[in-house]
DNA sequence: ACCTGAACACCGTTCAAGT
DNA sequence: ACCTGAACACCGTTCAAGT
């Protein structure tokens, strides 16, 4: 029977999830539907674009968020890391294809946040920035925390070591969506607080 | 004559310069060398570790920076958006780098902005992720930049379109530093206004 | 319209053997 | 100690030809 797009979808996002990234290869991806390499760019222009697409994929568990700006910046937030954590090698995988304009999700995403900054005041072109700058923070450490959270899976078995008020993680991750926040709230000049 | 690291560092800049970073590979940089591709193994565990060499040595152009704290940290993120646009996709060279935890340089740079942010009265846990908030704004916002500016480089000729006002990239580089650096200033509770 | 087969032009890494 | 030669096990992408 034909190959549907969201058959290579699915199939690619099994592939990562059980061996990771790096061994999320159109060739390996064709073996595992029974196809030829060549028919995957039938249906996707290039490895990026079905990347591309299995970042939508992900994205598309992070829900709406509701409340007033400061609840939606971190209704989204939490929801996005939580999405990233939820693949092998989730974060790494968005934060190539955003850095490639390949997500389309990803910049809806972009653009709540846009407008839950632009609710705290900020006028269209720097609330935008404001947003990126929120995307760049919830990026960046949710590749690390993830990158730190896969090598110790692997083997290491946890030193036990400091791990008691430091790696709580949520708190770590709120921490910095905070300080955007404060950042936020005192950059605009109409909030006086 | 022998092959030392730092030949084998420079011819890979002169690669990653010429060409980018797709094509700075392994193979490539040895026939640039004279030598074959298993040499390089003699100097380098492997791919990421000679990466993270080139990495260091962009990163080698970030001047340290002088001032009180804000002052510090302003000059940190402009000296490191200066060294990484000064080399083709010098931004996701060592935006991967750091996440693979190979660049030694990018390590310190992180404990100058740490530094600068207990100087703002952070507790030393708190100011290292506030100071890796800085870090990630950076680099993110860096790829983006270098990777439309690469894009329009290619071709494209600008379209001349509502490029006066809005692609002052310095200043919109700035506007997210201050963002963060109004964060860093409300968000600690010892320093008033 | 959708896919195969086969090719093109490469990769990173390893390792016995040489000097 | 340092490097070669050759191999191993792959890649992404293209495209004439088939159905």
């Amino acid at each position: 029977m034909q190959l549907h797009k969201r058959d290579v979808v699915a199939a690619a996002t099994a592939l990562l999830d059980s061996y990771g990234l790096a061994d999320l290869t159109m060739r390996r991806l064709a073996r595992e539907l029974g196809v030829s390499p060549g028919a995957l760019y039938w249906h996707f222009a290039n490895k990026q674009e079905l990347l591309g697409a299995v970042a939508d994929q992900i994205l598309a568990a992070v829900p709406e968020a509701a409340g007033d700006w400061r609840a939606r910046i971190e209704g989204v937030c939490a929801g996005l890391r939580d999405a990233l954590l939820s693949h092998t090698d989730g974060a790494e995988l968005v934060s190539a294809s955003f850095a490639a304009g390949q997500s389309a999700v990803m910049r809806r995403i972009l653009d709540r946040l846009t407008d839950a900054v632009t609710e705290a005041g900020f006028a269209p072109a720097h609330a935008e920035l404001a947003a990126r700058t929120v995307v760049y923070y919830v990026l960046g450490f949710t590749v690390d925390e993830q990158s730190r959270l896969q090598w110790d899976a692997a083997g290491a078995e946890l030193p036990a070591d400091q791990s008691v008020l430091d790696d709580d993680a949520d708190a770590r991750f709120r921490f910095g969506v905070d300080l955007l926040i404060d950042g936020i709230r005192v950059a605009d000049p109409s909030v006086l607080r």
